[in-house]
DNA sequence: GATAGTTTACCTACTACATGGTAGGGAAAA
DNA sequence: TTTTCCCTACCATGTAGTAGGTAAACTATC
C-alpha cells in the first residue's frame, strides 16, 4: 500500500521531469497529480534530493532491464543497435519528453551530489552495454565500418541524447529520425 | 550607457543559463551579478520572456558570425568541420557549461512561444551551414564516406549537442572528446 | 484472543524565503 | 520638458520543508 503511493509519486515525478526538466516540478504538482496532500509526500521522500536519487535509481534499473531484454530478443549486433535506437525514440513520446538522464543533466546545478553520482553510474552502464553491442556486431559482421568500440559507444549515446534534444526543440520525432538515419543505415542488409 | 547595462545583463543571463539552465536563473541573481537593483532590470527587459528572446537572438547572431569567420579562415570542408567541433568544445568551459541552445531546449516548458521560435530558427541556421560544409567537403574530397548532406548535418549537430551533455554530466571535456573522436577521424589526411 | 504499544500513512496549518512583476519617485541627460 | 535610467518599497504567488495530530494497521504480550 505504501509501495503503491511511492511508485505513483515516482511515476508522476518522472513524467513531469522528462517533460519540464528537474527545476520544473514541485511537490505541489506531484500532490495534485497523485491525489494526496503536499505534506504527505515528505513522509515517503523527506527531501527533493531523496526523491531524485530514488527516481534515478529506478530509471537505471529499468533501462538495465530493457537492455537485457534486447539481448534476449535480438541475437545480432545490428538488431540490438536498432532496438536501442527505438528505445530512445519511444522515450520521446512524440516529442513531448526526453529520457530522464537528458532531463536531469540539463538542470544538474540543482541536483544533489548523490543524484549526480547516479547519473554517472547510469551513463557508464549504458556505454558499457553499447560497447557489448558493437563487440557482437564486429564478430557477427552485421554493422558497417566498426572502429574502436569505446569510441563508437560514446558517439552513439551522445548522438541518441542529442537527437532527443533536436526532437524536443521541434516537439516532433522527425528531427530524431533525421539525426539517427545514418546510424541506422550502418546495418548490413 | 544603456547599451552597456543591457549587454551586461545579457552576458550575465547567458552565463547563468548555460551553467544552470533556464529555470536556474532569477532576476535577483542577475541584479547581484550586474550590480543594479532587481527592479531596474525590468526597465531594460520588461519580462523574463523578452530577455530570453533577446538572449537567443544575440546568440544566433553571434554563432552565425562565428560560422562566417570559420568560412573565411578555413577553406576546406574538413577544416571547417574541425573548427565547428572546436567551437562546441570551447562552449563547454571545461565541462562547466553547455551552449545556450542545449540549455534552453531542456527547459523548454518554461519558455515563451517566441523564444521557442528563436531556437528553431537558430537550429535551422546551424543545420544549413553544416550542410554547406559537407557540400564543400564532397567537392574538395577532404572527408570520408559522405552520405546525404542533410542527414550528415542533422547527425553532426545532434552529436555535438549530445556530446556537450555527456561532458556536462561529468563536468569534464573528456567525454566530449571521446564522443566526437570518430567524427574527427573522418578527415582525410 | 483481547489489549496495549508502535509504526505507517496521511492530514491541516504553518514558516521562511524566493519568485516575477508593479507603483511611484528622483536625478540627470537630451 | 520630456525621456532615460535607476532607485525604494511593495505585492501576490509559489517554493521546500516543519510541527503536530489522527486514524488505521500491524505486533507483541498477557
Amino acid at each position: 500500500m505504501s509501495n503503491d503511493t511511492k511508485a505513483a509519486l515516482l511515476d508522476s515525478a518522472e513524467r513531469i521531469v522528462r517533460r519540464t526538466g528537474f527545476d520544473g516540478f514541485s511537490y505541489a504538482d506531484l500532490a495534485e497529480d497523485v491525489g494526496i496532500r503536499k505534506a504527505s509526500i515528505h513522509h515517503h521522500f523527506p527531501t527533493k534530493a531523496t526523491l531524485s536519487v530514488a527516481m534515478m535509481q529506478r530509471y537505471h534499473a529499468g533501462l538495465e532491464q530493457a537492455c537485457h531484454q534486447i539481448d534476449q530478443r535480438h541475437s545480432t549486433g545490428s538488431d540490438r543497435l536498432i532496438a536501442l535506437i527505438d528505445l530512445y525514440r519511444a522515450a520521446l513520446n512524440g516529442g513531448a519528453s526526453v529520457c530522464l538522464c537528458v532531463a536531469l543533466i540539463a538542470g544538474r546545478e540543482s541536483l544533489s551530489g548523490e543524484a549526480l553520482a547516479e547519473i554517472r553510474k547510469f551513463r557508464a552502464m549504458m556505454v558499457g552495454w553499447i560497447v557489448s553491442v558493437f563487440e557482437l556486431a564486429r564478430s557477427d559482421g552485421t554493422l558497417r565500418d566498426i572502429a574502436e568500440e569505446a569510441l563508437e559507444a560514446a558517439a552513439v549515446l551522445s548522438l541518441l541524447e542529442g537527437a532527443q534534444l533536436a526532437a524536443r526543440s521541434e516537439e516532433s520525432v522527425a528531427p530524431f529520425d533525421q539525426a539517427t538515419a545514418l546510424l541506422r543505415s550502418r546495418v548490413i542488409a
